[in-house]
DNA sequence: GTCATTTTGACAGCACACTGTCAAACAACG
DNA sequence: CGTTGTTTGACAGTGTGCTGTCAAAATGAC
């Protein structure tokens, strides 16, 4: 019936890439896990903490902002506050859409985070080629690229 | 106190290539539901059934070889059996690891899942140049070591 | 053979992200 | 104005992964 699909040598590298990126999505969360236990958060909350950083924001915005949906972004902000590491202020333009931003301790935490990233990066990009790396970014950001302009054939459509 | 860790500018190359990883990771895993909806199955039934295509497993067996906990395969093994798409057959080795293997329908399953990646992998590698890519995966194979010999370096220990 | 250790499945609970639904608040249009 | 459509937060439920605990089965040391 319908025709097999030939492999390709390149989607067959693909497929390794495609493993190795769940493999190193994996090790890089664990990072992350590993770098925010002592400061007292996640790695989720981290992020969401740092998506707010320079200017308060409601918690739509941060979510609209991060590819991610309301309803995470908001438990995870509640928990943040619930903390202290952040706080809700009154939004004049929104009655029900409060600012969220961080606290002071919220700040501290972030910071001291930004200093083991660095160390983490630093550490593992030496044991790399640069020019390889530059290589491997650019491939990345094209492979991001690709996958948003995807058009999902839809079966048999 | 503590020493600022300079930025070096291969760590701020790895830190965009993390973020992409992340991005890449959420396309790919999309990607994957997309391929497997038709099917009635999920990625994670589909990764859990590849995983004893070729011969049965106990589940712990499984859990062992993907790196996952035996809690989660197990999950997902029971509700395979429950849809069909797998069974449990007695382990002459072992009273209580019965072995776990696809049925017809599950081998069915995987087959046409086959084709789908083939045709996904094949789509979007082509849009990249296939020497770079050659050189992403090495990259990322290299990252992958370098993340699991990298020793955590306990703070202030 | 006996006993301590390890492996295994079963059960319970947590973190994270998703979808869906609802009502309040806002925005746009006539 | 009022009506309609969108945005927003609150609430409920799902899927996937994790950790932890327990008892049965298997393994290894003696």
């Amino acid at each position: 019936m319908s025709e097999v699909e030939p492999r390709t040598e390149a989607g067959d590298v693909l497929t390794e890439v495609i493993m190795r990126t769940f493999r190193l999505y994996g090790g890089f969360l664990e990072a992350a896990e590993v770098m925010t236990k002592p400061v007292g958060l996640t790695a989720a909350w981290w992020q969401v903490l740092g998506a707010v950083l320079r200017q308060p924001l409601p918690v739509s915005g941060i979510a609209r902002e991060m590819s991610l949906t309301r309803q995470s972004v908001q438990r995870i902000a509640d928990l943040l506050v619930a903390k202290g590491l952040a706080e809700y202020l009154p939004n004049p333009a929104h009655k029900r859409a409060k600012l969220f931003r961080p606290t002071e301790a919220g700040y501290a935490a972030v910071s001291s985070l930004a200093q083991a990233q660095h160390a983490f990066t630093n550490r593992i990009s030496a044991q790399v080629d640069p020019d390889d790396l530059r290589t491997t970014l650019k491939v990345m950001e094209r492979l991001v690229e690709a996958l948003d302009a995807d058009e999902w054939p839809t079966g048999d459509a």
